[in-house]
DNA sequence: TGTACATCAGTGAACGCGCGTTCACTGATGTAC
DNA sequence: TGTACATCAGTGAACGCGCGTTCACTGATGTAC
C-alpha cells in the first residue's frame, strides 16, 4: 500500500514560515488595496486562511506585518561596498553598488509597488518605514566608515548614506511609475544630485 | 461700584485659541516625557484642564495633537527664497534663507527639542513627522520653481529640496544635542553636502 | 521499526482598554432690536 | 443701555469597535528509548 499516507508529514519550520509569509502577503495586498486603517488583524487572517488568534503569535502588534525584505536588501548592499574599487568616492561607491543589485530588486517590482502603496495610506506605515530607512542608513554609514578605515562613521558618512539613501528612493518612485530601466534611472538621479552640488 | 463684575468677559476666539494651545502643549510634554503609546487622550485632557470630551472637539485623532507650528516656518520659507540674489544656485539660495530665518527659530529650541523627542516615541508620531516633511519639501520646490520661472517643479527642484531638508534636520539634530550656534552649523551642513558631491 | 512522551503551531473564548462617536445638555459669549 | 434670542465652547454619559492579552485546549511534529 505505497502512498497511502493522508498527509506528507512536513517539517513544522517550513509550515510556520508558509503562515507567516501568508500573513504578510495577505497584509500588503490588503493595506495596498483598503488601506492600513480599514483593515483589520482579523480580515489578514482570514485571508490569510489561519485563524485571528494566529496572527498575535507572530507579530506583536499590527504594524509590524508590514515587511517585505528590506532587511536582506540592506545587508546585501553592506556586503557589496567594500568590493567597490578604491578609487571611487563614497557616492560614487554606493551608486555601483544598487548598480549592481538592480537584478535582484528588478524581479519585485510589483511587490514593492505594493509596499509604497501600503505604506501611503497610513501615517503608522509611514513611520515603519522611516524607522526602516534610518536602520538602513546607520548601517550603510557603517560600512562607509569602514571603507575610510574610521573606527566609527562621522557625520560625513552619515551625510553620505543620507543623501544616498535619499537619491535611491528617488529613482525607485520613477521607475515604479514608469517602464524605464531602473539602472539607468537610478545612475541619472546620481548625475542630477552631483550636478545641483557643483 | 467700578469693577465689581465678576469676570472680564474674554471673547471667545481668544478662549477657544487657549484650550486648544493648552492641548497641544501638554500632549507636547506628555509624549516627550512618557511616550506618544503610554499617554491617553483623557490624560492629555487632565493635564489641559479640560474635559476628555473637549480633547476631540479639537483633533480628530489623538497624533493630529502634535504640532509645534512647522507650517508657519514652512510659509517664512518659501516668503523669503524669492528675495535671495539671483546670482546665488538654488542650495546656495535655501542656505542664505535658512541663515536668515535662524533667528525665529532659536527661541524655539526647548519645544523642538521635546517635538523631537516626542515623535522618536512613537512609528505613528514618525509618520505624521515624514508627512509633515514631505509637504514642506513639496511647497519649497514650488518655490525653487518659479525662481527658476518654471510652470512646475521639475525633477531637480524635487531633489533639491530633499537634498536641503536633510542638511536642515542634520543641522538641527546636532544644534539642539549640544550648546553649538545653529547658524554655524546649518553653514557647516550645507559645506559638507557640497564637498561630498564634489 | 514501534511506542510513549515532549514540544509547539494553531485555535476558541472571554476579556481589558483606549480611541473615537453619538445624543442630549449647560452656560457663557455674541447679536438683533 | 437693556432685553431676548442665537450661537457655540465645553461637558456627561453611554456606546461601538478593533487591538492586543490571558487561559485552556487540540492535534501534528519531533524525539527518546
Amino acid at each position: 500500500m505505497i502512498g497511502a499516507s493522508a498527509r506528507p508529514r512536513v517539517p513544522r519550520s517550513h509550515h510556520k514560515a508558509q503562515t507567516r509569509q501568508a500573513l504578510v502577503d495577505a497584509a500588503l495586498g490588503l493595506f495596498a488595496t483598503k488601506g492600513y486603517a480599514a483593515t483589520s488583524t482579523e480580515e489578514i487572517a482570514a485571508s490569510a486562511g489561519v485563524s485571528p488568534r494566529t496572527f498575535f503569535r507572530y507579530f506583536d502588534t499590527k504594524d509590524e506585518v508590514l515587511f517585505f525584505g528590506g532587511d536582506s536588501f540592506n545587508q546585501a548592499v553592506v556586503r557589496h561596498l567594500p568590493e567597490q574599487p578604491v578609487e571611487l568616492d563614497d557616492l560614487a561607491a554606493l551608486a555601483a553598488t544598487l548598480d549592481q543589485l538592480a537584478p535582484i530588486v528588478i524581479p519585485l517590482k510589483p511587490r514593492i509597488a505594493l509596499y509604497f502603496r501600503a505604506i501611503e495610506s497610513s501615517t503608522t506605515l509611514m513611520g515603519q518605514h522611516a524607522r526602516a530607512v534610518a536602520q538602513h542608513n546607520a548601517a550603510v554609514s557603517e560600512a562607509l566608515a569602514a571603507r575610510r578605515s574610521l573606527s566609527a562613521p562621522d557625520e560625513r558618512c552619515r551625510l553620505v548614506a543620507q543623501v544616498a539613501a535619499l537619491a535611491m528612493e528617488h529613482a525607485y518612485r520613477c521607475w515604479l511609475g514608469s517602464e524605464l530601466d531602473l539602472r539607468e534611472v537610478t545612475s541619472e538621479s546620481f548625475r542630477l544630485l552631483r550636478e545641483l552640488a557643483a
